[in-house]
DNA sequence: TCGAATCTCTCGACGTATCGAATTATTTGC
DNA sequence: GCAAATAATTCGATACGTCGAGAGATTCGA
């Protein structure tokens, strides 16, 4: 093995200790926003869910979280009594209730976000644009392989 | 503003958005991990603090984890049936009963990292090695953000 | 050596999240 | 229109995690 695939070999290496690094700290994080505003991980989750589905209803909910929908019922009440979601009923089906984001969860990411964007200013203002243009693509990289991996730790299938 | 700094804010933009994008990520994939093995996120926590002392003990564990004494026997019980750890008193003071790492998460980490690796492999090939450094680098710089961020959230001191 | 201090565990109680079954309100199909 | 189906909620039961008080074992100090 040549001098330079040697160096590559560690570099990978430590990469995959950075990943791991991250994936735990990223943990310690969302549960410290969790804690702070007296939610648990299965509101959070739920929380994230709503911020992907345009027209989420409380039994689409139950659906993809897995839930019974009385405990939707309890969950949403959780969340609502906090302020993160409201309920608005349909006005086409009068039966089905929509759950909105107040923006109060984004608000709280956005901040947390800001805070970290502070601290990585400085980072990012040692890197030309090249060296930039490969953060954003590696950082991609990382988000599609966590996503692919997904199916294969639940042992479910991708959607449902 | 000249044109490569208009094109530096979108790339800086899109990096923000990847980032919060792979925290949320991170934590379905811990929560997924956490499901498969019965545990909730304190006992992940506990596994994730045992991992960096060394002759970790009980009360110790109460400390850190903000628990009562009883919580953490309680805790202990359900890791060491899931064989995580195990309780192994101190010869030297026989009330104490030190918790060590059978290993088995830090198997089924590598287990799952293992797993990504092989899907960011092809990513990886395309980098030459000032590019993987740049992905070294950077992701560094992120995980000491994170650390940094950490007692912002919380409220409370870094170390206690 | 003997009492106080320390470390962990046990026990009983409490809060909370979840479930299944029954309930209410509304829509759909005949 | 009226029965069946559907959406969400309420209710009672259950399981689990946590706490506080106290017990048991061991060590420390006079």
């Amino acid at each position: 093995m040549s001098r330079t695939s040697k160096r590559r070999g560690e570099l990978v290496d430590v990469l995959e200790g950075l990943l791991r690094d991250m994936a735990a700290r990223g943990v310690l994080v969302h549960q410290a926003i969790a804690d702070r505003f007296g939610l648990n991980s299965t509101d959070l989750k739920a929380l994230d869910l709503a911020r992907g589905e345009p027209n989420l209803t409380a039994g689409r909910l139950a659906e993809i979280t897995g839930l019974s929908t009385s405990a939707v019922t309890a969950l949403l009440d959780r969340l609502e009594r906090a302020g993160f979601v409201e309920r608005r009923r349909d006005p086409a089906d009068r039966r089905r209730v929509f759950v909105v984001s107040t923006g109060r969860h984004e608000e709280e990411l956005t901040r947390i976000f800001g805070l970290m964007s502070e601290r990585m200013r400085d980072v990012l203002r040692r890197y030309d644009d090249e060296r930039l243009a490969v953060a954003v693509d590696f950082l991609g990289a990382v988000n599609d392989a966590a996503r692919d991996v997904m199916p294969e730790i639940t042992g479910r299938e991708p959607a449902e």
